[in-house]
DNA sequence: CGTGTAAGGAATTCTGACACG
DNA sequence: CGTGTAAGGAATTCTGACACG
């Protein structure tokens, strides 16, 4: 695993980076849009991949969109993962089968 | 600049990612070997860069080597870059008169 | 010299609530 | 719905000091 997806970045400075008020960070989590890890304590951890997707979600909040299209729309991303998955092992599955 | 270099990091996760207590890192910084950032209360802040630059810290150390002989090393390679950057300039230098 | 620890204070973060719209 | 804010408490971090070796 990169830099990129360690959770290191506390709320303040996930804050500093992003221009967001921590206060619109947790929101985004209580929507489910966003999971950070939590220290032993109870403080939240962002990766820069999640300070990324911090200002993506802002920008389509400011787009108008509201965050239950936002959760919607990620959901779907990620059905189509699933589907390029289950399809790529269809084909080597089929491949394994002409083998025999 | 890349994530690396991008001083997020608080001091405790920097103790978790380095397996490094907290007063080695601050006695670190006293020996003049690490330089973090600090936040406006006063809080460091660490690149994944100093992350690493402290677990080879921490193995000179443990290696019998004295901080003030690792802070010496430290700044004969900056000599060395500086020296390498002042060659690099005469060469530049030389190849520009010789164009008049 | 390098590191642990207890001490007291300051900075940071947390949650749940009220407010507005 | 998305966001600001004041509130009280808990977790985190800071510094300077004492200890040991």
């Amino acid at each position: 695993m990169s830099y990129k997806d360690k959770k290191v970045i506390g709320i303040g400075i996930a804050s500093e980076l992003t221009g967001l008020s921590e206060r619109k960070i947790r929101y985004y989590e209580e929507r489910k849009l966003i999971f950070p890890e939590r220290s032993k304590g109870g403080t939240r951890k962002y990766s820069f991949h999640d300070v990324e997707r911090l200002v993506e979600i802002a920008n389509k909040i400011e787009d108008g969109m509201q965050t239950f299209e936002i959760r919607r729309e990620e959901m779907r991303k990620l059905k189509k993962t699933d589907i390029r998955d289950k399809m790529l092992r269809g084909q080597l599955n089929v491949a394994f089968k002409m083998r025999k």
